[in-house]
DNA sequence: TAATATATTGAATTCGAATTCAAAGTTATA
DNA sequence: TATAACTTTGAATTCGAATTCAATATATTA
């Protein structure tokens, strides 16, 4: 008696039954195999008897494609962006690739989980996370092509999907100088994250440029009490005349801190007192307590790019692209943004 | 020239520089392999000098071994719970195994999900997603060993892993009898939910039980949007005294539903006029404009027994479990909840 | 020292499907 | 009808590491 480990039945149990060789079953599998329609119909028949499918792992072996596109995140690229993971999968999916997760703990972590990636020899990369050179050109030398989504890389080494956050926030802080913003506030996320850095750094230029200069900074850390403390800490001056009328917080979940701190820390009227802008376009600013201002990012778009990229990098050996989407303002009850007059280019 | 498609070194490469059998190198990255660690040393040395690592692929095919877990979701089951993914995917890798996701638009695309799984030869499936008898029938032949995460199945073809859902909302309803309420309201997910129901049920059960029968309900589909719908049906009689003055959603975004429809469309005051209590722990919830009280589910604890749970059923092919953990009441200021006098078992 | 037990070793085989290649079958053309 | 051109087929090989098994080397015991 035959003992397998897995009961599953083989191309060769198949073949058999449908009486022909193993490799008209295997060509019965595919779509562009030279096999007769009728031979086709017999292999697929018996195949169905047994419950046959071909075995994923012998097939990568011999056709050096797994399948299997890694995705690396972080719990913080995942907190408020399991919509980011879930639009990334079904377009994954939707083009033949199953996504392997990889979670880190910390970003820096990252290079570890792209190596594991290429042990499991994923096809593809789509990282969430900032990659190290070295990482990027072991991926390379695979090959393996690495995409990544919302963080930059040099376009040699890796493909950069990403909203384009700079131009948005430009945008943004034109429009708040043109309904009559003066005082300026930026609550950021922690020190050299890169989608932080480009929102403020964005906003900050262009206000800059509009001959807005002092702007006052305050260092979060993405989340909701760090908004908290930077919305008592910036509106809780003792001489009100100096306050920041407005507030432009990187994230949404540190606006949804800010605003909470105005209105029922300091008891501050929004937008009447204070305008607080965010950016993410989380589910919970639309709801009535918080209608809040903000910034989406077209994720939609995004994945399914992605997922277009990696298609073309595989199938066509196309080169390493930048593809940066525009984000939409999102404009709600928490920020005085009347209508602007004549077009602003940012 | 030999022209690989992958540049990668394999296990000959690297026998080859460093003067050993083939054999040798695959049994020096093993742990139990009889190998002198003379001849182990110079075949690591010789791999590291390559960048040699073994290919899983192909380590797989006679292994029968993948080190990956499929983790079956749907949109909904993931919405509100990035959570348990990222926790999942973390106690996953911390025991071998890598996350392979499977995300259905659909929850009746579960058995499609299963299959591609399967033909990936994923080690384990952990199931967020109710699977058909006939799915779990296949996977146990394989034998592939199949975990439902709080989902329910029988107990001869998979694990099930899960909160104890009726058993807080049964413990819920007495602690709101026992706190003075008597007119309730129950907002349900859609008809024949699973989670949905137990929640429900647990809750109507225990009411029953204390002898109030006639509980309001209202079906909605786990969104806030219904939530708010509810909230207006349900609180906007025209008599005011029929109006309940506690309603329980069996998920936390429609609980906050019903409390804007409460406060902003109807102008009620929340606990005053009506205590509104979710389900889940959504992070919003904890905030200053919500303050809603809910039931937290062990979601670290679950994904860490459901980990465990795949090594047991792999490794010592241990049998079948049914694991419920206790969920956890979080009082807040949504619900009027007075302290409980005496012990109250559910 | 001889005899036995133990530890290492490598050649050959295995896993299961895809692919190569030569042979056989079929159809179209002269 | 003979020939060329194309289609279909299966035997044999391949992918890369793990494992089996017989052979060799080393250590232990009598």
């Amino acid at each position: 008696m035959v003992r397998r480990k897995f009961n599953a039945p083989t191309s060769y149990d198949v073949a058999q039954l449908a009486g022909v060789s193993q490799a008209a079953v295997s060509r019965a599998f595919q779509t562009h195999a030279p096999i007769a329609s009728a031979t086709r119909a017999k292999v697929l028949a018996a195949a169905d008897q047994l419950g046959y499918v071909p075995n994923a792992i012998a097939r990568s072996l011999i056709t050096k494609r797994t399948g299997l596109a890694a995705v690396l995140i972080s719990q913080d690229t995942q907190r408020e962006t399991s919509e980011v993971l879930f639009t990334l999968s079904l377009s994954l999916q939707d083009h033949g690739f199953q996504p392997l997760l990889f979670s880190v703990a910390q970003e820096t972590d990252s290079a570890r989980a792209l190596r594991q990636a290429l042990a499991h020899g994923v096809d593809a990369v789509i990282s969430c996370l900032s990659l190290p050179i070295s990482a990027l050109e072991q991926a390379r030398q695979r090959p393996c092509p690495v995409i990544m989504f919302n963080r930059s890389a040099p376009l040699e080494l890796a493909s950069c999907i990403g909203t384009d956050h700079a131009q948005a926030t430009r945008l943004l802080a034109a429009r708040l100088v043109a309904a009559g913003h003066r005082r300026f506030a930026v609550v950021t996320g922690p020190l050299l994250a890169p989608v932080s850095e480009l929102r403020r750094n964005g906003f900050c230029e262009r206000l800059s440029e509009l001959g807005i200069s002092d702007i006052v900074q305050f260092t979060g850390d993405y989340h909701y009490e760090s908004g908290y403390e930077a919305g008592l800490t910036l509106l809780g001056l003792k001489t009100p005349s100096q306050r920041p009328d407005v507030i432009f917080c990187v994230n949404d979940a540190m606006a949804l801190g800010v605003l909470d701190a105005a209105r029922f820390g300091l008891l501050l009227q929004v937008p009447h007192q204070v305008s607080v802008v965010g950016f993410d376009n989380v589910l919970i600013g639309q709801r009535p307590p918080y209608q809040l201002t903000t910034i989406s990012q077209p994720f939609k778009a995004l994945a399914e790019v992605a997922a277009q990229e990696t298609l073309a990098r595989l199938d066509h050996n196309g080169p390493c692209q930048q593809i940066v989407l525009p984000a939409e303002l999102i404009e709600r009850a928490s920020a005085n943004l009347f209508p602007r007059v004549g077009s602003e280019s940012g």
